[in-house]
RNA sequence: GCCGUUGUAGCUCAGUGGUAGAGCACUUCCUUGGUAAGGAAGAGGUCGCGGGUUCGAUUCCCAUCAACGGCUCCA
């Protein structure tokens, strides 16, 4: 007999070779009709897999993390079933669950899917679920498993193979496929009630763009067809609030072909916005000791061969041009322009930390399928910064500057990021990374005591520094799901060197300063891109390009209204006025399509009283009040930030 | 850069081997209306660009550019 411990801690004993299917059909048949698969000893299992030992077995249904993956998981299965059946000769890699669905990478030897082909397996898999096959789970010595996948010449299924030792080997089979798989899975096909194949990508194998592209379908699936329909009306409203369709709605950018891809137009409400956010970040640097400079946008390559940037970089520079036998880069960063700065004056250890900031414009060459809207781009401004500073103060100039995301984050509303502490790779030493282990050794160990004593949460993560040094990264998620950096705080510790920057110190020595690079705003690009889908293109009222409209009853009350058009301006306030012979009713739906923060229906009442109806957007009328005090209101919103 | 899909009016999208349509937006006129769409008329496209097939291509084929979904790469 063994004890099988529940999450409520109750204990219940059963016979050796229990299944979790078992127990939950025990604990109450409702349960056992929605389980999907079973946490046991905190390992996601069969349901059906029999349980010999002592256990603490969670019963996990769909809804539960572990619950999902398996679900996801099962139908990928599934869908290679029909997969099979329509392509008898398809070979399958792996077909692992994502956060949202599944999908399955498999070589279909040259054949090509189209939107009708997915529909085609849509239907064969559901008609495969409703057979309502179960999942069976057979363990197969190697040498056995390697003489199948040999005979079958399946050279992705030996790959898979190669990596596995002898007792760890499983197959699972539903219906008439069977497939090397570590499990688990759910009991049987028929749990799968709703099934949607979403698209069809090329998909390097191991992920190496020198391998092969296999074709990836992805897909997703539910146990209730409720369950499909909410998750892709979420899609649509993820599109709705995709910065893409919302900058062109609100007429903050756009591209065309005659610029260039990637290179964005910002129109005026756009700028508006650029504007903001510059004073935002000019105000509070000045307040933290920064001082601006200006560099050019272009440089002569040896500038670019003594940072170091050219070796690393020049795939994804704009290709130089040639005058006067001279090349010349467009610059895809500020520091080596910034580091001639530092240079260009003697600095004594009384000038450190040295603060050097600027919104300097960048041009990257991207490559053409990374384009992504504003989110990556080919010409880019970047809230940039390099600080110079002595080892001794370092730890404090990086917290700092880590103090600073917070505040602004603070500002923006942000709470939906990820901390990343950015490594080097000691294997990519000399190629990817300036080789120095010891200064990266002592540099990461900086960043980390830093980040503890800062009782920030980070996660650390592997092969992602800059290759002068290692970095905090902010990531961030697009409105359809795609994750971003948004902010950056990297150590530099071989820039200086290279630039022979240094200063006098107390002992009238020469030493080199520590750089650090920030950008905590990002760019304006990558920046206004996440904010448009942050704030569902909703600016708040010190950010909006346009933040109060006036519109006049008719156009009896025009001369009121620009007199109060007027006053705003006068104040500082972006305010318009809707001088179009149109219906109160018809003004209002405009603005609010506009998101316009504050409107001001203007009228006879009004305009004797010196007054103004105040109607906020998304929040419908809030009252009459006097012009002044709403003045009064709309400037100390500005000055805090809301 | 690679795989796949798409490309018709400012936007969203119909449509066709015989040189094109809708809604919204835009312009003009009428309406002067108190909290999310008043009415009428009009203008606007060499159907992404370049070749080819054809008596004839926006439609079929090829190439190219761009966008989109992924992969690889990065703020």
């Amino acid at each position: 007999m063994i004890k099988i411990t529940l999450p409520d801690g109750s204990v219940r004993t059963y016979e050796a070779g229990v299944t979790a299917l078992q127990i939950a059909t025990d604990i109450s048949a409702g349960l056992a009709r929605v389980a999907v698969s079973a946490e046991v000893n905190g390992e996601v299992w069969d349901l059906t897999r029999p349980i010999y030992t002592d256990a603490t077995v969670k019963i996990l249904k769909f809804e539960d993390d572990g619950g999902k993956s398996t679900f996801w998981h099962s139908t990928a299965h599934l869908m290679a079933e029909a997969i099979e059946y329509y392509y008898p000769g398809a070979k399958f890699w792996v077909g692992p669950p994502v956060e949202n669905g599944f999908y399955y990478d498999v070589d279909l030897g040259g054949v090509k899917l189209t939107a009708e082909d997915l529909v085609k397996l849509e239907e064969k898999m559901k008609e495969l679920a409703a057979q309502d096959n179960p999942y069976i789970r057979t363990e197969m010595p190697k040498a056995e498993a390697v003489a199948y996948f040999t005979e079958k010449g399946d050279e992705y299924k030996l790959d898979l193979l190669q990596g596995l030792n002898d007792g760890e080997i499983t197959f699972y089979t539903q219906g008439k496929f069977t497939d090397l798989c570590r499990g688990p899975h759910i009991p049987s096909t028929g749990l799968i009630k709703a099934i949607k194949l979403t698209n069809i990508a090329g998909a390097y194998w191991k992920g190496d763009e020198r391998n092969k592209q296999l074709t990836r379908i992805y897909g997703i699936s539910f146990p209730k067809q409720q369950q499909l329909d909410e998750y892709l009306k979420m899609l649509e409203e993820a599109r709705q609030r995709d910065h893409r369709t919302l900058g062109r709605e609100l007429e903050i950018f756009t591209f065309d072909d005659d610029v260039g891809p990637g290179l964005p137009l910002w129109l005026p409400k756009g700028a508006a916005i650029i504007e903001k956010l510059e004073a935002l970040a000019k105000r509070t640097e000045k307040e933290q000791g920064y001082v601006r400079v200006k560099t050019p946008h272009i440089a002569r390559e040896s500038m670019y061969l003594r940072s170091g940037h050219l070796p690393y970089y020049a795939e994804s520079m704009f290709p130089p041009m040639e005058l006067d036998g001279n090349k010349y880069y467009l610059k895809a960063m500020n520091c080596p322009h910034h580091h001639k700065i530092f240079s260009a004056v003697q600095r004594s250890y009384r000038d450190l930390p040295l603060r050097l900031a600027e919104y300097g414009t960048c041009y990257r060459y991207e490559q053409s399928g990374e384009l992504f809207g504003l989110m990556r781009v080919r010409s880019l401004q970047m809230n940039d910064a390099h600080i110079y500073c002595t080892k001794s103060q370092f730890e404090e100039e990086f917290m700092k500057v880590n103090e600073l995301y917070v505040r602004y984050f603070k500002i923006f509303g942000i709470e939906k990021y990820v901390m990343r502490f950015s490594k080097h790779d000691p294997k990519k030493l000399g190629q990817k990374y300036i080789n120095n282990p010891e200064l990266w050794q002592e540099t990461e160990e900086m960043v980390r005591r830093v980040l503890i004593k800062s009782n920030l949460p980070f996660k650390e993560v592997a092969d992602e520094a800059a290759f002068y040094g290692p970095k905090i990264d902010i990531q961030i998620w697009s409105a359809i799901g795609r994750e971003f950096t948004i902010a950056t705080n990297q150590v530099d510790f071989a820039q200086a060197e290279r630039f022979d920057l240094y200063f006098t110190n107390e002992h009238n020595e020469k030493e080199r300063p520590i750089i650090i690079h920030r950008a905590p705003l990002s760019t304006h690009e990558r920046f206004i891109g996440f904010l448009l889908e942050h704030y569902a293109g909703k600016f708040p009222v010190w950010l909006a390009p346009e933040q109060v409209a006036v519109l006049p009853i008719s156009d009896k009350y025009l001369a009121y209204g620009r007199q109060v058009r007027d006053t705003l301006v006068k104040n500082g306030i972006d305010a318009t006025l809707d001088e179009r012979p149109e219906k109160i009713g018809r003004k209002i739906r405009d603005t609010e399509v506009r998101k316009v923060p504050y409107m001001l229906i203007v009228g006879e009442k009004e305009q004797e009283q010196g007054t103004v109806a105040v109607r906020r957007q998304g929040q419908g009328d809030q009252g009459v009040k006097p012009l002044n005090e709403f003045v009064e209101q709309v400037l100390y919103e500005i000055r805090e930030y809301k």
